[in-house]
DNA sequence: CTGTTAGCGCGTTCAA
DNA sequence: TTGAACGCGCTAACAG
């Protein structure tokens, strides 16, 4: 590149200070429209952009916000980003992305590394492995932090989430509904309030219909495929349920393949009914039910708060942002 | 935050210049074993992080890349992140995330703002709206840049891609070998060359085996969702075809809605094959045949060039980097 | 309205 | 082996 333009250029080319042009360009009152618009022009004609890292770290702002998620691979969490992204470039902010692959060891040391300035604020969904609020506790008070989704409670921090009891309800309402008896349940997510909401509404909804919630019926997600894939054919094969309710979309594989290799016909011999937001999957196999969380509003809706925040804006009061989830009935003519 | 921990506290701390505890922290052979001790302890002990802003401006390296691509909410884009991002982890690198949303503007506005030196380097999927090369021609003498999947060909950057050409035609033969003689094309991608590749490979396939490659049996793809639909139902009734090609996975909805609202059974009436990054589609579909792009290794491949090239190390000759992509026949016991 | 001055935190001379 | 001094490009006091 020919000689860096940066501000100092400029002043020398406009006969001007430096200070000035750096006042022009930021717009401030006190410079006159006429040296405004010759800086602009001249900045204009030399191509000149602010170098981002001496405005940072002059300002201490870096118009910048981490995302740290589990997984970018997953449709949940690519259509929040997608909508962090879109709001973030409304409000010009640039956007990072770190993947904890679900390890609390790799979440701490990303959100440590991000205290030292390289972010204005956090956007997380924390890992499932493990619960410890103590570290965010710490961590709120050191830099602007939205939760969505995956979220640490009883925190004076913003929470983006779900409807999960509500619709859990609604939905194990819905099966029994289609004549479901013995709904099984894939738990996912068993040391977040999410996976613990959703589990609730299932259970209570079996209890509102004077239905046994058996621990016998549940099978809890493990890292390993294999053994998620054996659990559920032990689970079919013993237990003989009419229905599984898969509380994540992590889930739909293995109970699809465990069916299909005890030669159980969907939808007919056991209703799959699932989290997910893999919207072509109903498409795909129309007797597929799903509950559909807004991935993409929640995201926009968790970077809209963060940038209230560091714009010191008001949050209308209410800390917890509750989205609806939606209940896709594919097979509602099978009932 | 307390008093914030820079190289000035930890010199003061210790005794000692600055400049030595910068040397220190830089492991310099100048400075002994005994004081880099010192200093590292009291680092780790205060919880020392160096500042990104003033490290960047001072050294003009930023340890951060930029991913310019069209969308994260599509299955082939955040696999490619996802190995992205890993890669980054291991380098130490951090990735900010761009969409363009299929917009030249936006896509041209994003890397020229990634100039002004907030990143090392680019990683990006172009869009397909149009094809300019004069604005990347100029781009790569600016800055280390690594295209994946939709490139631009004939420019001095290394470029990851897929094998579009020869899957295509092996596609292609497997469903004339399925016995389908009337093949239509649903074209995406039709300005790129991962596009074109993809078509070539269809028409050459079919010449290959005396079959007619006609105008009329190709779809262009729209970005109205509505329109793709309406052409692809005029498609079937008019021609009707005996297989769908699919080039894009946008394509899939539209068609199988297209078939489903013209009563047409699958697999049996008309065979639909696509290009897919989604993993599950063929699961949940056992009669939906599909290509799918190595997309992980790809976003793998690309950041390790990146870096290579950032650390001046030689890349091993070759500017294109082609993967394999994977041809998985769900319906095999079909044909 | 404009200019002078003084750092932000770090890395890199060069001198000791 | 260590330290003093300077400057990266920009912003923010404070003068004028």
């Amino acid at each position: 590149m020919a000689e860096t333009v940066n501000i100092k250029r400029l002043a020398q080319e406009l006969n001007i200070s430096i200070a000035t042009v750096s006042k022009a360009l930021n717009d401030s009152y006190e410079i006159s429209l006429k040296t405004k618009n010759r800086v602009w022009t001249l900045a204009k004609e030399l191509n000149y952009t602010p170098n981002p890292a001496a405005s940072n770290l002059r300002s201490h702002k870096t118009k910048t916000v981490a995302v740290v998620i589990p997984c970018v691979a997953n449709n949940f969490f690519s259509l929040s980003i997608k909508g962090i992204e879109e709001i973030a470039r409304q409000y010009g902010y640039h956007v990072l992305i770190y993947q904890t692959h679900e390890n609390i060891e790799a979440e701490v040391a990303f959100t440590n590394s991000l205290l030292s300035g390289r972010v204005d604020g956090i956007l997380t969904s924390v890992s499932s492995s493990e619960y410890n609020s103590e570290y965010y506790t710490n961590l709120v008070k050191k830099i602007p932090l939205v939760f969505f989704d995956r979220v640490y409670e009883n925190l004076d921090a913003v929470k983006v989430t779900t409807d999960d009891y509500e619709i859990a309800f609604e939905a194990t309402v819905h099966l029994i509904e289609c004549g479901c008896t013995k709904i099984a349940y894939l738990y996912g997510l068993e040391n977040l309030p999410a996976g613990k909401a959703r589990f609730a509404g299932y259970a209570d909804a079996l209890k509102a219909h004077q239905l046994e919630v058996s621990e016998q019926l549940v099978v809890k997600y493990s890292d390993d495929e294999e053994t998620n894939l054996q659990q559920i054919k032990t689970l079919l094969q013993v237990h003989q349920p009419d229905a599984l309710f898969s509380s994540i979309e992590e889930f739909i594989i293995p109970a699809y393949c465990a069916c299909k290799e005890l030669c159980l016909q969907i939808p007919s011999a056991v209703k799959i009914l699932s989290f997910s937001n893999l919207s072509t999957a109903p498409l795909l196999n129309p007797s597929l039910t799903t509950i559909t969380q807004p991935a993409f509003e929640i995201g926009r809706e968790a970077a809209k708060c963060l940038f209230k925040i560091l714009h010191n804006k008001q949050l209308d009061d209410e800390q917890n942002i509750v989205l609806k989830s939606m209940l896709i009935k594919r097979d509602s003519t099978a009932c």
